[in-house]
DNA sequence: CGCCGTCATATTATCGATAAAATGTTTCCT
DNA sequence: AGGAAACATTTTATCGATAATATGACGGCG
């Protein structure tokens, strides 16, 4: 391992000399300069990345923290990775399992410390354990769930979006529409926000909630879904349309629903939420509520940067808006 | 921030004993321990594993560093990060969008000093600049680019597996299949690798191997695949199966024909590569070739494993065997 | 000619933990 | 009782960089 000692001695000058020469910090004499970096070069020399976190209490590093890597948060990533990178910061995902106790411990002193910034997606973590955390290190967190006030966070508009979606199917002549993924949670979670705005539609409408449309997942898996609206077929309950919490789960829903002989929009109604990439190409193209993930990852690390740049004021609440993409699994599409 | 030497002072004893007490190293007596655990509590301390990263040089933490985070990637780190986690050690994930460039400086001293271990997934670099690649930190390569011999190394059995599509498609019936997304590169490259089983395919089943069957594709998109498809389609080029390089590939081309419509698998057979989780909802289940990504995990950080724990023997290169998953969009499915 | 300011570079102290060696204390055995 | 072994805890040095401060050389000016 090259240190800097070694290139100091190598170009007669002290490691000073060098830190000052790579960083640029306070002036060097040109002659002493070359005669630097041609030391560095020789040796092959980089910096400790960690006795200089060490030392200058920086990582240039952002962590995003996801439940899982695939589908709707690697679009997400992708999206926030750019943005980061602008910055001169390094952008790397950590996975929590959407597990309480992993979230925790991604939030905990110690993990904190590797970062200049965190990035996380809230998937299992209530109000009370996200009260406990005590960090003054720049956090945004994501998702669905309530959150303390103190910490800045970035949510989608959930029960509009699934109103739109349900209101749409409605416009379009179904009547008995299936909340698949959604659940009866008091809490704010994504599934039950958006169960709600699903109940909305059906009461703007004039049209009955009945709880046997609301089926619950036990995996947020296409496959787990796909289970789950094989059985709801199976029990003879019968439905013209189908909101899927999620793209993901609509995935499922499409395979069940070509299993089962019915046809895409015309016996039954489609819409999905998060409009993955994945939705404008399965035919014959998901309807979907997008929720504008290049904007989110924006609105997100716009207030992270802003805590990094040492920003102290009130945290935000951002709910970003959404809009219904339109395409031939409903009626009103193509 | 809370230090060692603050929950020592609290305790009454030297830093080095609550060191010890903390990672066990050396034992300590009932009473002291007991003291020390207290006063950690007490202050809330936890370690800082940047200090204890420069003076231990040890992470604990392993990188996979990847082209991208969606898709294919995404599901490969979802399946890797619970093998990292069995021994103990933290998965992250940082992205080189394929580039050279990102990619040695991944491999660069200075980063792969973060890191205990590094999995990376070679897209851009070729042997020459991987050559110059100096470092005894464990590096496991995955993908289908040559790599020197002293890296450990997975691949696909690209060639068979694109053979084992192609043929199949011809044994029921398909005679004027495209290579969408493949291409005539001389250097190992997974879009040659996969065109050389298709060309191997069509020889042995006595059919001629036609250039302009051969479809480029701008980037690794659906859309860019959705596009390319069209244009064929467009050109009057008539043919009669799609062999699609990758899944994500083939979901453009189920778009391309859909909107054509062109009936899957009846006018057209179609097969892709990768088997991703999409593959068996996207109606009418997307016949694949299949190389167990999970066995890839497993290989891949069982090489990793081996050389962080001291092996010195000759690097491995392991070709992943792949199997066809036949699916409903060719005509041997259901 | 001598004093002061400016610029370039060097020295010192420190970030927080831990490996290795040193010190002190108790126990045990003959 | 004497001495060694066993055990518990502390001391010291170090990982590699850098912020803050100090030193030294040179030029300008009265």
């Amino acid at each position: 391992m090259v240190r800097m000692a070694d290139v100091a001695r190598a170009a007669g000058v002290s490691a000073m000399t060098v830190s000052n020469v790579l960083n640029e910090r306070l002036p060097v004499g040109e002659p002493t300069r070359a005669r630097v970096m041609a030391a560095v070069e020789a040796l092959g020399y980089e910096v400790n990345l960690t006795a200089r976190h060490l030392r200058a209490g920086r990582t240039d590093t952002v962590a995003f923290i996801v439940p899982s890597f695939h589908d709707y948060f690697g679009e997400v990533a992708d999206k926030i990775a750019p943005l980061i990178e602008a910055e001169g910061r390094h952008l790397v995902l950590e996975r929590t399992s959407g597990s309480p106790e992993h979230e925790m411990a991604a939030l905990s002193v110690a993990r904190l410390q590797l970062y200049d910034g965190v990035l996380l997606s809230v998937a299992g973590l209530d109000r009370d354990q996200l009260d406990r955390v005590r960090s003054s290190k720049p956090i945004v967190l994501l998702g669905e769930r309530d959150v303390p006030d103190r910490f800045n966070h970035v949510r989608l508009a959930n029960e509009e979006g699934a109103r739109l979606a349900t209101a749409h199917m409605i416009e379009h002549g179904s009547r008995r529409i299936l909340a698949l993924g959604c659940t009866f949670d008091t809490a704010h979670m994504m599934t039950s926000d958006r169960r709600i705005g699903w109940e909305r539609a059906l009461l703007d409408a004039g049209l009955d909630v009945d709880p046997r449309y609301v089926v619950p997942i036990a995996t947020y898996t296409p496959a787990a879904a796909r289970d789950a609206l094989l059985d709801v077929i199976a029990s003879g309950l019968p439905f013209d349309g189908v909101f899927a919490v999620t793209d993901v789960i609509a995935l499922g829903a499409v395979a069940a629903l070509a299993e089962s002989g019915l046809r895409v929009p015309v016996d039954v109604q489609l819409a999905g939420f998060d409009n993955l990439d994945m939705a404008s190409f399965l035919p014959p193209g998901l309807t979907s509520v997008d929720a504008n993930h290049e904007g989110v990852a924006e609105t997100a690390v716009g207030l992270l940067h802003r805590q990094m740049a040492g920003w102290t004021g009130p945290a935000e609440h951002v709910v970003a808006p959404v809009r219904l993409v339109v395409r031939g699994s409903t009626r009103g599409g193509a």
